[in-house]
DNA sequence: CTGTCCATGTAAGGCGTTACATGATTGT
DNA sequence: ACAATCATGTAACGCCTTACATGGACAG
């Protein structure tokens, strides 16, 4: 379970709240990682009891009071463990793979209208990632950590490359759909 | 929810067992479908409860009692309408990004060795892709059912794609660490 | 005689989504 | 006046995984 941990990893910068943290996801990993307000809760409760963060109530007068999260040791050891031990491999399920896979029984416009969307979709994703990286990437140069940033950043290049791949694909496929050139392409 | 439909897909090619769909599953779309087991058991059982599918009991003499689904036509009208909707956008979670995000707190020597490992596993899944592909491609030709059946195929040169893109990401990204090269490439 | 294949299920638990609920402050 | 932002949670439901349970047939 990776929630935990990338909520370890946040923590493991700086303490913060459940809102600020789901401010945090949505800002950075959420386009290979969502988390909803709700989880976050309940999985921040869940690590208070296993001792990996620490409570802070924050009273503030006339407003509620807000919970502030600490990692402890315990949880940095536990973040470190888990973020230097290979994951298993986890098959992802791609719905969409599904529609193709029994394209047989649409037509080709049916198809296409498939594809087209999804076209769509990649393009709008690949266009957000190449935005973030404008945006973000500059800060690289002289920055005093470097190192880290950069492994950051690199998660929105491998959005890029894949997104990329997918487009390809779906162009091809589109492509050889219309020309009803039924052939597969094997390229090493 | 995809499975329900996956199973309907398959129905409509043929009639089957839950046993049969199970193999069915594992050696057709298991990459980006796994199902298991107890889990068709109890879709195959919803779906007759929504007589998207007939149950017809075999009884075997000396063996247990076998249970042949068959499609309805309502279960045939349903498949057509899923597979011809576009599908809303998920974002799938993949934690090895989150290791990678979080890659300012390791060494380069446990990067490197997360790396490796899904290096590693790129490279066999890709070899099982131009395996299958090798395998099946070849009764493309001249087919009768040429179109479904490269509907069905393509879905593979998907994963060679995207796998390959994951790939090449995993290798510059080992390069980029060993020379201490903190750049983003953005490739348009 | 041991293991694999055929064949069907139940139980329990984890992760994730959606909807519901509350209430103050700040901006338009 | 109304909406958005700050801030925290609960409840219910759905999907998936793992483990458990049963039992005959067949191959080495």
């Amino acid at each position: 379970m990776s929630l935990k941990h990338a909520i370890l990893g946040f923590l493991s910068f700086k303490s913060l709240t459940g809102y600020d943290l789901k401010k945090a996801f949505d800002q950075s990993v959420q386009h290979f990682w969502p988390a909803n307000q709700s989880q976050i809760y309940r999985t921040l409760s869940g690590l208070a009891a296993d001792k990996m963060v620490d409570q802070e109530i924050v009273e503030r007068e006339e407003r509620l009071d807000m919970k502030r999260y600490h990692i402890t040791d315990e949880g940095r050891a536990e973040l470190h463990r888990w973020l230097s031990t290979p994951l298993a491999e986890q098959s992802d399920r791609i719905p969409q793979l599904i529609q193709v896979y029994f394209g047989g029984l649409l037509s080709d416009e049916e198809i296409m209208g498939i594809l087209a969307h999804e076209i769509r979709n990649a393009e709008a994703r690949l266009a957000i990632y190449r935005q973030m990286l404008q945006e973000f990437g500059q800060e690289l140069d002289g920055h005093e950590q470097a190192r880290a940033l950069f492994l950051s950043l690199t998660t929105l290049e491998f959005g890029l490359r894949s997104d990329q791949a997918a487009l390809d694909w779906l162009l091809s496929l589109d492509e050889r759909i219309r020309q009803q050139d039924y052939k597969i392409d094997i390229k090493d």
